[in-house]
DNA sequence: CTGAAAGCGCTTACAG
DNA sequence: CTGAAAGCGCTTACAG
């Protein structure tokens, strides 16, 4: 590999001038700078982007702390996240944590070591809050929204208004009988989205009907079999998530109970999935692209946006799994 | 941020001894290493990496170089390589390409200059091949099997084994007209599959039902369309991959046709989807971890392995798309 | 416009 | 066992 030297002496200049040559950071003779671009091309010198970083503290690196990259909403995150950094220049490490926070503390150190430009964090673990005002890199927390402190910042949908939409689409569909899947309360996204329920059913004199789940398949086919055990005339199902909605699809479908005919659903997040599935899911869609979008900005474009929060709005898609009228 | 010398002049001991402590690399006097312990502890030290990495020549990153992360095959593969690569403190470096070569050249010379350890393609250009030998770092070749040169290596499932398998599975089903989605055929995988299915046509004496498609759900739908059309009897059949047999799937469902009843299909991969759906996927399953964990261990054990190829076995899952007997 | 020098924050021969 | 020095490969004041 030829260092900035070798294409120092091969113009004839001083490595000093090939740098600014390569970064266009002050004038440089046309007869050097003809030499210089020569050499770097005979050379194939290519600069080494570890000693630039050691000297401006910039990595050009967005750390993308997650659960799991193989959960689909994160993976349609982590891509929307990439493209937009990718336009940018910058570069993304890819951190799981399984939500261990052992392994979430592990990954901020280890980012920051890396001089990296800024952390995108979607934890589900509160404490980590603690962690996040050691370092001194900007932190972007997705789908939470956990009260900020100093160099944290949030972006997510409002799911708030998404659970509201999920429960008042199951009335104009028509059901009678409609049971919450609440997620992880301790999870705010979950919590949001059982209030917007939760709200509609009292402004309505609905009795609440729901059960409890994790944002995750297996759980989503064992809780649902509870629930048409406990809510036998069950015509309207809204699953914590598109995961958990897939489930529930499954487990009518083997007991035989036709979608949308005899009970209806409804996800949330609108992952791709949605709508490979046959029938298609209605669920209520977040912008992924633009949440991703806006996390990966916020790092990019340092300090310009004094907002501490973003939220997107969420949006019903109407597909094959809810009937109106 | 504290320094390794501001440790050192708090714990009253030169920079090298702090390093010495850290890494273990010399006998310390215990007296000392309390003070540089108790110095670390006290100014909450982290060693910087970058600089770390400068001088070691090695990042403890590896660089995955895929079309997308929002493919799900390529999203379970970087799950697994994650997993191997965080037990050994390695890091992920994402680069989607979506199968630019141009994208894929410049994410080599990134990864390079980046200090990275080595890096994971995944390309559909063959011409890449062309760009690999001009960089030091071992680049491990998945899914793909185009000849190596030097510090290529390559590991894979056996396409061509899987290829036969679904056919085989398909006859032993009791179809009697099967059709044979293939994929690009300058896709090695896609060939290689292929090359099965057509082999086993032959040593049967059955005719040949193909028809083209891409990896891709969008024009499985379309080519299902066409295959209807063509082969009116068909009652079985060979997608590419799984992403391609659920879209037959769809095609099917919405023209009220059943699965397995009156067609059967199977796919090849086993993502994650697969066993998701309903009627759950029959499918070729790839094993993906072992794939990810192979070929980040060639990166991580340098050098141990001579073998310049590693390929895996596929495996029939059989679900409910078909029915034996 | 341009080069010599210092420095980014570590690590490791080297000498003692 | 341990410190001073050199160096990893760049960039940017500084002086001319």
């Amino acid at each position: 590999m030829a260092s900035i030297r070798d294409v120092a002496r091969l113009a004839q200049v001083s490595p000093a001038t090939v740098s600014r040559v390569m970064n266009g950071t002050a004038n440089v003779d046309e007869e050097k700078k003809k030499r210089v671009l020569k050499a770097i091309e005979e050379t194939g010198f290519v600069p080494n982007e570890v000693a630039r970083s050691l000297f401006k503290r910039s990595a050009k690196l967005i750390g993308l702390i997650m659960p799991s990259i193989e959960n689909p909403f994160f993976t349609q995150l982590a891509g929307a996240i990439e493209r937009t950094a990718d336009k940018h220049g910058y570069r993304l490490v890819l951190c799981n944590t399984g939500s261990v926070i052992e392994k979430e503390k592990a990954a901020i150190q280890m980012l920051v070591s890396m001089n990296a430009d800024g952390i995108i964090l979607t934890s589900s673990n509160d404490e980590i809050r603690n962690y996040t005002s050691l370092c001194n890199i900007p932190i972007i927390v997705t789908d939470r929204s956990f009260n900020g402190c100093g160099n944290l910042k949030i972006v997510h949908c409002d799911h708030y208004q998404g659970g509201r939409m999920a429960m008042e689409h199951l009335i104009r569909c028509g059901c009678k009988s409609i049971v919450c899947i609440k997620g992880q309360q301790e999870i705010s996204s979950a919590k949001d989205r059982y209030d917007g329920y939760k709200d509609v059913c009292q402004e309505k004199g609905i009795k609440e009907q729901t059960v409890d789940c994790a944002y995750d398949f297996e759980q989503g086919m064992k809780v649902t079999d509870e629930l048409l055990k406990k809510y036998k005339d069950v015509d309207g199902i809204i699953a914590c998530n598109d995961m958990v909605a897939v489930s529930v699809y499954k487990v009518l479908h083997n007991k035989g109970i036709r979608v949308p005919e005899q009970v209806q659903i409804i996800g949330f997040d609108d992952i791709a999935l949605a709508k490979l599935m046959s029938p298609e899911l209605t669920t209520i869609s977040q912008p992924i692209d633009e949440i991703g979008a806006k996390a990966a900005e916020l790092i990019i474009l340092k300090g310009e946006e004094t907002q501490q929060e973003y939220i997107f709005e969420a949006k019903l898609v109407e597909r094959e799994t809810t009937r109106h009228n």
